[in-house]
DNA sequence: CACTTGCATTTTGTATACAATATGCCAAGC
DNA sequence: GCTTGGCATATTGTATACAAAATGCAAGTG
């Protein structure tokens, strides 16, 4: 939370077992609902008990897993009212990034920001989705670097990796991915105006959008949600 | 996060132990920036270092300490950085507590929070400082509950949890508490009007002139703030 | 035949021994 | 006199043994 130490991140070996298990739920490897066999994951981590355990709490923090006493721990299943919920709380969150970026931004930043909305584009324009995610993510990443509020970021980095490890394909169908690209350029548009109200008003109905493709698509398809692919 | 399931919660020895631990930092028993050192909280708390180090991750999580690889824990100790970036993010969640609770308010909460105001300004009369944060507190929790959003409660009370680890003495002054104690009053009535944005801008008003008090605090009365007791 | 009860097995919780790492001190060299 | 290297001590990190709890199954009972 505070900037001024700077320690080299020796990754312990928790953190690392924490690392493995959080790309295993995010990307699929582990469902959610899941019960996790400690013993069992030792041996396929290589690692002892103790350490995972302490990898388990990592992830409890994050909202990943979730520690039933003396029944173990099970990777966490969203129900639809914590989806409608978490994603509510991100756009307050967004839309306060907003606000902040406005106060801070420099030429230099919109210049980068205006470099991955041609991406964004391009890749919008080749209908390349995987491209396009990872795009989408490193400008919203980059707006709440921009914000410079450290709490906003890691608040802000914690609920998001909870709601993607729902691995949710939201049903991005022609005319839903056309205004998302649409709402990206007036985004930016704002923030070089540096206008934080509709900036906020932008990226809150930009999130909110996105909650009700995503419920959308966790009220119709339940299996190919279980089973489908990561949304990146 | 989902409230579908009731365990009865009995409390695990790591638990208990992040309780305790979780009391002394907030009232003070353990300064900020203290290190913890693993076999004398053993004793002190009575159990063992497994459960402990449990009860340290628990903690790390709610940002309440920092825990260094192979240099133990030590209680956070926030810069004003910290805390103007916290009460960001906290007037945030609350303006957004405010927009959701006057989609789900009933007359029966409405007349709660009216006898909480009345409690708040009869402490407010009589000058009982410590009555008054506690019925402060228990009103903007109420808020919180009636938004009905368990995502932005549980961020919320973290969030909380970690700026009170401060043990700031606010300097409130009889100007500025008399203004808190106006603004509240506009809360309620703007809650029973159903005016969603009004609410939300008179409690992001609000908790910005708690952080400037804060600030000013810890700007000012360095000494103070780490000797000094709880705000409670 | 459904339901309960007790036991065997599995799994998690805790304590502790041992290993790895950091810290502080003292002496030697510049 | 200051810095540097190495050693002794203290502290954290990891593995594992043992204890406690839960689970599943089977036999007994209404």
């Amino acid at each position: 939370m505070d900037g001024s130490s700077f320690p080299i991140a020796r990754s312990s070996l928790p953190e690392a077992a924490a690392e493995r298990l959080r790309t295993l739920i995010i990307e699929g490897g582990l469902q959610p609902g899941a019960k996790l066999n400690e013993r069992e994951l030792c041996e396929r981590l290589g690692v002892s008990r103790t350490p995972l355990r302490e990898a388990f709490r990592m992830l409890a923090a994050d909202g990943l897993l979730v520690q039933l006493p003396n029944r173990g721990a099970q990777v966490v299943a969203l129900s639809p009212d914590d989806v409608r919920d978490g994603f509510e709380v991100m756009a307050a969150l967004e839309g306060l990034a907003g606000e902040l970026a406005v106060a801070r931004v420099t030429e230099g930043d919109i210049a980068h920001l205006r470099a991955l909305q041609a991406e964004l584009e391009a890749a919008h324009a080749q209908h390349d989705l995987p491209a396009y995610y990872r795009i989408n993510r490193a400008i919203h990443d980059r707006l709440n670097a921009i914000a410079g509020n450290a709490v906003l970021g890691q608040t802000y980095r914690t609920l998001n990796a909870r709601l993607h490890a729902l691995r949710f394909r939201s049903n991005l169908n022609r005319a839903k991915w056309d205004q998302a690209v649409a709402e990206h350029r007036s985004m930016i548009a704002a923030l070089a105006a540096r206008d934080g109200a509709a900036l906020r008003d932008l990226l809150i109905r930009h999130l909110r959008a996105k909650q009700q493709a995503v419920l959308a698509t966790m009220n119709n398809q339940d299996s190919e949600i279980l089973e489908g692919g990561n949304e990146e």
